[in-house]
DNA sequence: GTCGCCAATCGTCGATAGACGATAAATGTG
DNA sequence: CACATTTATCGTCTATCGACGATTGGCGAC
């Protein structure tokens, strides 16, 4: 148990800041590939928002696959589930688990 | 929206921290009170274990009153769920919310 | 009243995060 | 081939985090 900590902190840490929830937000609001809209979106930087892009997806939150020119970015909610498992352990002490996901990883 | 994008990125930040994340685990195993076994059972220094107590308590995450000689902590779920809301907006993107808290949190 | 225990706070240190500008790499276009 | 565009990376600076020892404060025991 203490294994997956180290593993569920990262997680949370990547979504500890409001930047990098900005993006994510922007990227669920997206239905394709986004490039450097988000630079604009946030207000911040172009190298900054880089930096947490990077942040994002070294932490699994985000994919990124260069398509031409620029690079698309997508969520990968399924790195999120053992945080969401975490804190559903929390918030339901009674009720252990209350929904199991329906489809397995295989990264 | 934004304004509580600081709201869940502190409470992301709260949980961003394996010793943070064994204290949670440890209050949510532990029925009652609880005190200064805290410190042994994270194994770090009293002083540091009291300053992950405090930005739990920061953050909302616990609740920590005063009964005689020590100190009883404990959980405060509720603090959470603008952040599990969040997750599992992220988590389903078609299924709004996956499940509804079947009691409300009334600290 | 004095002592001992437990928790909180203070001060300090090294490590890390976050922001930025500047620069480099990759790719499509003229 | 040269150019423009887009993204990634580098270097630097400041701010914050995390850990610790030492000290202080509160409270019960004697």
């Amino acid at each position: 148990m203490q294994d997956s900590d180290t593993e569920i902190a990262d997680r949370a840490k990547a979504l500890a800041h409001p930047a990098r929830l900005r993006i994510l937000r922007l990227l669920l609001a997206t239905p394709g590939c986004i490039g450097g809209d988000i630079v604009e979106a946030v207000g911040l930087a172009q190298s900054t928002v880089s930096e947490h892009l990077r942040i994002l997806k070294a932490a699994g939150v985000i994919t990124g696959e260069i398509s031409g020119p620029r690079t698309c970015y997508a969520l990968n909610p399924a790195a999120l589930e053992p945080l969401a498992e975490f804190i559903g352990t929390l918030t339901a002490p009674s009720a252990a688990v209350c929904c199991m996901p329906d489809e397995k990883e295989l990264s």
